[in-house]
DNA sequence: CAATAATTTCTGAAAATACAGAACCTGCTG
DNA sequence: CAGCAGGTTCTGTATTTTCAGAAATTATTG
């Protein structure tokens, strides 16, 4: 289990990048090596390959397996666990984006929700009840919107995206049509 | 300059909240009580309201300006700057996912891209440089179509938005049409 | 061109996070 | 049931991040 130059560049990379994405410098090179390998890895393969201490990775398969992002494969005759990345890399894509919606959007929803059932109780409170019914608004849409995405099937949601540019013209075509007929 | 409880909870929580959008507790509290407030504020309200020593506000509000976060306001016979969030809490996400875009996902294409030219000089490489080819094109496609909706003036985005799951349906209509005109 | 108000940068302490390695489980195998 | 492979949890150290307060800088006004 040996990187080739190619391969440690991403690698580390995404190591990096890992901060980012809500998961710490090892847990991003894991998952990394994971993805970029055609054979299932075990724990010691990501201890050596990656220099992290067998703790370590243990914590971070745990942490990768929150996100719903390993899938773990069995081997006959040995009684190691291996992982490969669970399902294409669509599949990742949104399994991240939902897990990111739930730590970082739904917790400020709900927070915005309680708030907002409460009366204003001064002048200061009525203009600042104001931006966060627009931050709850704008939040739900967007959450609202990204739940019909992700459960699209993927083929349609890239269809959807090469239509790039086009979309703003359907939008005005459906616009039109709704003058007439409102349900399309 | 005093917080009323439920802008203190706001304010509190938007920065545990913070870190994971990017930057720290502390700016993301002087972000919050920025925006709920009606009125400008300046470097000293927020030291005061916050608890903040005034070089950590000084630190937080070029961080905010990085980001395009804040409008500054200058009041005549007064040498102090006061600052408002810049635009409407639509313009805000705006800012924040283009931002985010340019930090997480820039650095990732270009890497990828530089890998992508080179030959795989072995078999694990060129698995790998598939998966990379793969993440390359989601990446891309997501990518520019995020620039079309975030160019798009916000009341066509919310139309394109509340459309929800009609859009799957105008796909559909859309797809029947282009068989007759590929041009719509 | 002082005097001073406002802001920025620097410095080190404190807090949080990441991590290695040890100690500890758990369950298989002979 | 001893021995051991595999996995997890714990403990302390190293690293990184955050932040207050001091020092330095820049602007403003009489």
């Amino acid at each position: 289990m040996t990187m080739t130059p190619q391969i440690e560049a991403f690698v580390y990379h995404f190591g990096e990048m890992g901060s980012r994405w809500g998961f710490n410098r090892t847990v991003g090179q894991m998952y990394a090596l994971i993805v970029l390998s055609e054979h299932p890895l075990c724990a010691n393969d990501l201890s050596e390959a990656l220099n992290i201490s067998r703790g370590n990775v243990s914590m971070g398969l745990k942490e990768l397996q929150s996100w719903r992002l390993l899938q773990e494969k069995r081997v006959p005759g040995d009684r190691k666990e291996y992982f490969t990345a669970a399902g294409s890399i669509w599949d990742m894509a949104i399994r991240v984006l939902e897990e990111r919606r739930r730590r970082e959007v739904d917790p400020t929803l709900s927070l915005l929700r309680d708030t907002l059932l409460e009366k204003p109780s001064n002048e200061q409170e009525v203009y600042a009840q104001e931006k966060m019914q627009e931050i709850h608004d704008l939040l739900e849409l967007c959450g609202g919107w990204a739940d019909e995405l992700l459960t699209m099937p993927p083929n349609k949601l890239k269809t959807l995206m090469k239509l790039g540019s086009g979309m703003g013209k359907v939008l005005e075509f459906t616009d039109k049509l709704t003058l007439r007929s409102p349900d399309i």
